[in-house]
DNA sequence: AAGATGTTCAACCGCTATCGC
DNA sequence: AGCGATAGCGGTTGAACATCT
């Protein structure tokens, strides 16, 4: 007893892989696939769990893993989709090739630590003009955002909204991914994918946003996207930061993306609407006329959201 | 020089979701 | 429907390495 249930053999080894071992997966993976991993060890020659197995051939051996540092754009795509999804390593992972979940936990943890022992001298938004980009990270999260995500607000498992979902801080920044990989802005991924040939984000006036152009979102106080299980958006956004004022600079007005009749992304300004979210049925952003059809969950975070902008 | 402390990251653990019967 | 097996996920650990004192 003591040892994990898959790995009741006999004799199993532990810990770090040997060269003969990754020898030895490798060959048996790459000719004969892994139909069931508790078969593994045994056909090949292991005295491994079929868990450990299929954990060291995903994380390090098979042939399509990135290695190496992140670079900027990965980051950037990191710290963009832990925003819209928080702690879902796995999610965040399958936007970027080749990279693995695990890698990229490891990567933001040690990340968080860093800068948590670092206090940062300002406590309030920079903007992304302001700061350079060697330090890639700081183009968009500050100290009270890593406050934010060591809280975990978004939760990583539950399929229902959290009183905690929201942020409790008076600020924070949203960034949109407008990266050629995607199929549109990162947020919206899973919300259903665009034509990747077809998907434009629009600024006001028809100005087209390139893709692989970052553009960052600040949103106003106490504004802030609120995510449940990714079937419900709501984001409320003010733009800043990205050359255009779209917003009008007060809050009377806020920016939303919607989705536009020929799938084109557009950022729209409108009226002092409330509340967006995601509406899935519909598959546009809603607004908070039709947010009391919506399910209890979003009356959770309705009732938790700010009542004025 | 060497022990203390910090960092990284591969691997493990426990849990849930899914599958197949 | 129920159940055991398996896959997959995210939190955590700890060995190896790096840096500090």
């Amino acid at each position: 007893m003591g040892h994990h249930s898959c790995c009741n053999q006999q004799k199993v080894k532990r810990g770090l892989w040997s060269p003969e071992e990754d020898e030895k997966l490798i060959r048996y993976i790459t000719t004969h696939g892994y139909g069931c991993w508790s078969e593994v060890p045994e056909k090949a020659g292991l005295q491994r769990c079929g868990k450990s197995c299929r954990l060291r051939w995903i994380n390090y051996l098979r042939p399509d893993i990135r290695r190496g540092r992140f670079t900027p754009e990965e980051e950037k795509l990191i710290i963009s989709l832990h925003g819209a999804v928080g702690n879902r390593w796995a999610h965040i992972a399958s936007h970027l090739p080749g990279r693995t979940d695990n890698e990229i936990k490891n990567y933001w943890n040690s990340w968080i630590k860093k800068k948590i022992r670092k206090p940062s001298s300002s406590s309030t938004i920079i903007s992304s003009t302001q700061k350079s980009d060697q330090n890639p990270q700081f183009t968009f999260a500050q100290n009270q955002h890593l406050d934010l995500f060591n809280q975990d607000n978004f939760s990583t498992k539950s399929s229902h909204v959290h009183q905690d979902t929201l942020f409790p801080l008076p600020s924070s920044s949203f960034m949109f991914e407008i990266s050629p990989s995607l199929e549109g802005p990162s947020i919206f991924q899973e919300n259903g994918p665009l034509s990747s040939e077809t998907w434009q984000l629009h600024r006001q006036h028809d100005q087209v946003v390139q893709q692989g152009e970052m553009v960052q979102y600040t949103t106003s106080s106490s504004l802030t996207p609120l995510i449940d299980n990714l079937d419900n958006i709501m984001v409320p956004i003010e733009v800043q930061n990205c050359g255009i004022n779209v917003g009008g600079g007060n809050l009377t007005t806020i920016d939303c993306m919607q989705r536009n009749a020929i799938n084109e992304w557009v950022v729209e300004t409108q009226q002092c609407p409330n509340y967006f979210f995601w509406d899935q049925a519909e598959g546009q952003l809603g607004g908070e006329e039709i947010i009391p059809a919506a399910t209890s969950n979003l009356s959770t975070m309705m009732s938790a959201f700010p009542s004025s902008i």
